[in-house]
DNA sequence: TGTACATCAGTGAACGCGCGTTCACTGATGTAC
DNA sequence: TGTACATCAGTGAACGCGCGTTCACTGATGTAC
């Protein structure tokens, strides 16, 4: 046991990230602060400068553990699908991890932190997880399990379908509302049907040699 | 030519949005404030108050023009389409549209908004263009267009592959890096052929008796 | 057509607030010898 | 094992800022007669 109150916190920054995680959930985006989050920790208003060197890259460092987060259950999927079925697996993984973790999801892509070159690390991160999703496209097609033509295509397919269901779910019309109620199980398989369906009928066009 | 100054403004509501979307597209939704907003118009900061009983009526205004714009694109694209290929039109028109219009669009789905029952006449508007996706589908699914089943499943693939491509282009990691570079042209067929596979794969499956 | 008056849509000053950020400081910790 | 000292990670007071919002006011507009 130790004190109450140590004049060294030990975990300060870890603390920071997740009662800002916490600010996320319940009052939005928008009241992430760093006094609210040295509020909430309990310390005064500048402690968190010794971690943070402004309320950004609190921000970023919310975005980054939820990139590595990401980048960890993408790869999971990945390795543990069968061939043909990585993509679908890794968009399914994707929306899952949304809906799970949404105070990650909504720093990852907050606009604040998309302007290029301003975080190289969150950059990264963010791309090391599309790699991921581009590699599996490129082995697919080197398979024969993913048709030839633009992998362009199918990476954006995937992304987009994974990307929006998540949005829609988390923040969107469809998050509370009393008029449009989706059943939630059919949320989950959209995705992977979404996927299926745009691959095979790929295939078909592909054997008929268009 | 009337006086530089006159007292009454005579469009200050339509010209306070104006600027709101203006400084939306260059700040971003966090810095957009009735201070703000009457100060690019070049009014005391008294009177938005006199349009909007408070900041967030101001958001919710440039919401409502958009679901009202975004409406109406959906519903033209909608008549101009050949039986079957409505949800396939009506999806490019929403990215389309989004595309277009970001500021729009940004508002429109601002987490701020989304509280259930704060905003009952833009959750009206909002649902109006959802209803016209869904009555499409029901449409679709009469006249054998669209293959029986789960109708929320097809609303939900074409109102979140249209939502994903669009927030991944305007917010996203696509909107600005350096590392990741889509060809535009290819994300616009993108939502077009992702309907289209869907549809055609679950007519096949369809007629197979499944 | 003119006038009195209600109402509308502005002004500008003021308030309190939370925030970002800085800074001199201080207590705790780690390390060299 | 002790001691001197550097460094680390806090404190708390202070600053300036922009914002939301209110309020008494005033100039312009529209309307009844």
């Amino acid at each position: 046991m130790t004190s109450q109150k140590p004049y060294h916190h030990g975990d300060l920054r870890s603390c920071l990230i997740r009662e800002g995680l916490a600010l996320i959930r319940e009052k939005g985006l928008t009241s992430l602060s760093l006094r609210a989050v040295a509020r909430a920790v309990g310390v005064s208003a500048g402690a968190p400068y010794h971690h943070f060197q402004n309320r950004a890259e609190l921000l970023a460092g919310i975005a980054a553990e939820g990139f590595t987060m990401l980048y960890q259950v993408v790869k999971e999927a990945q390795k543990n699908a069968d061939e043909g079925e990585e993509l679908t697996l890794m968009g399914t993984a994707y929306t899952s991890f949304a809906v799970k973790n949404p105070e990650h999801f909504r720093a990852m892509f907050s606009p604040e932190l998309s302007e290029p070159g301003a975080f190289p690390a969150l950059e990264e991160k963010a791309y090391a997880v599309f790699d991921e999703l581009a590699r599996s496209v490129f082995r697919g097609q080197s398979e024969g399990s993913i048709p030839e033509g633009n992998p362009q295509k199918y990476i954006l397919i995937a992304w987009a379908v994974a990307h929006g269901v998540s949005t829609l779910l988390i923040d969107g019309p469809l998050a509370n509302s009393e008029k449009i109620d989706f059943d939630p199980t059919l949320m989950g398989a959209i995705v992977a049907e979404t996927m299926q369906s745009v691959l095979q009928q790929a295939r078909k066009a592909d054997d008929a040699g268009l």
